[in-house]
DNA sequence: CGCTAAATAGACAACTCTGTCTATTTTCTA
DNA sequence: TAGAAAATAGACAGAGTTGTCTATTTAGCG
């Protein structure tokens, strides 16, 4: 799991092979044809075993952010930032698995949204402990800052994205309170 | 051409092959071949082509807004609705090309980063008309908000991410005028 | 230790992929 | 209408694709 998530993630799903990953991991074919039914089925895997990592790492970073409702929101720009600084940084694992498998209905394009909308509750919440008059609208537009950032991050391969996105993000948030 | 720019946006720039490609458009194998070196090279063509009809698409929704700076702003996301509305509309071209090609310095994904670059120089111009305190940074922040807008709309297949995302540049406009 | 369950190597089928090549036919233009 | 340029069909190489199968070896556990 750990080297499909590498590989996928650094070359896409479908450009990385069955056997290439299997070479690479030491594994044989069978063993992973006994977990998995499917390549298909392995990268939704891959792509929930990384939801929620990545949902605990935002959780984690907004914890550590203290009490002020404020920073705890914003800590998810700064978490950003620091993913976008990251060496093996190339996008959003998710955004990308949407791309690739671009038809609505398709389960990795499934899975992939399910973690955009795991990602929106829980903006929706911390934008209701801010004190937003209208929660929903405001969590909707911050995780559109926030995968905008990350495309902008990706293409570039600069960390600024976060910045603007934090910066039009307390905008917005300093808007919705009053 | 138009053949290339169907598939490869319905299906995706890897899954679709030259096979397909030639039988759907009727064309020889040789005559591909002749016009352009390599199918990445077809891929590079073709999210040119359809880059400069996005922005003549873009610049012809802000010149029939009229006068008002801010309506011709906001008409970009009113162009974002209608692009949502659309039967076949399966997300962005440009990201799903960064994303099928997340090498920085693969010419796909320079291509397709080109295009961005064209439209946010087209937001901060907007941007400066509109009475902008920090055009850049406006149009920095209205470019997430779009791209993040074109990614939730096509996971979802709603066109809500449009109000979403003109509400909040609206409101970001607002901020920075003053 | 001994048995069972899991993992292994590696061959294999049955495609699909891009790009090259040749020989023929069509299309344009002078 | 004749000659040049372009497009065509179709075979082909060489590699890569997922998934199945068998026979062997390893590992866990009572």
């Amino acid at each position: 799991m750990a080297t499909a998530w590498r590989l996928f993630y650094r070359d896409g799903y479908r450009t990385v092979g069955i056997d290439t990953l299997l070479a690479e991991a030491n594994v044989a074919k069978m063993t992973l044809y006994n977990h998995f039914s499917s390549k298909e089925d392995l990268i939704v895997a891959v792509i929930r075993k990384r939801s929620d990592e990545v949902l605990a790492g935002l959780a984690g970073a907004v914890e550590a952010a203290g009490r002020s409702p404020e920073r705890r929101l914003l800590a998810v720009f700064d978490w950003l930032k620091v993913l976008f600084g990251s060496a093996d940084f190339k996008g959003c694992a998710f955004i990308r698995a949407l791309s690739e498998f671009p038809e609505t209905d398709h389960p990795i394009h499934r899975a992939a949204w399910s973690h955009k909308q795991s990602v929106r509750k829980m903006l929706v919440r911390l934008a209701a402990e801010a004190g937003a008059k209208d929660p929903a609208a405001l969590g909707d537009a911050l995780r559109l800052l926030i995968d905008g950032a990350i495309v902008a991050a990706h293409a570039t391969g600069s960390v600024k994205p976060a910045s603007v996105a934090r910066h039009a993000g307390a905008n917005l948030l300093k808007l919705a309170r009053k």
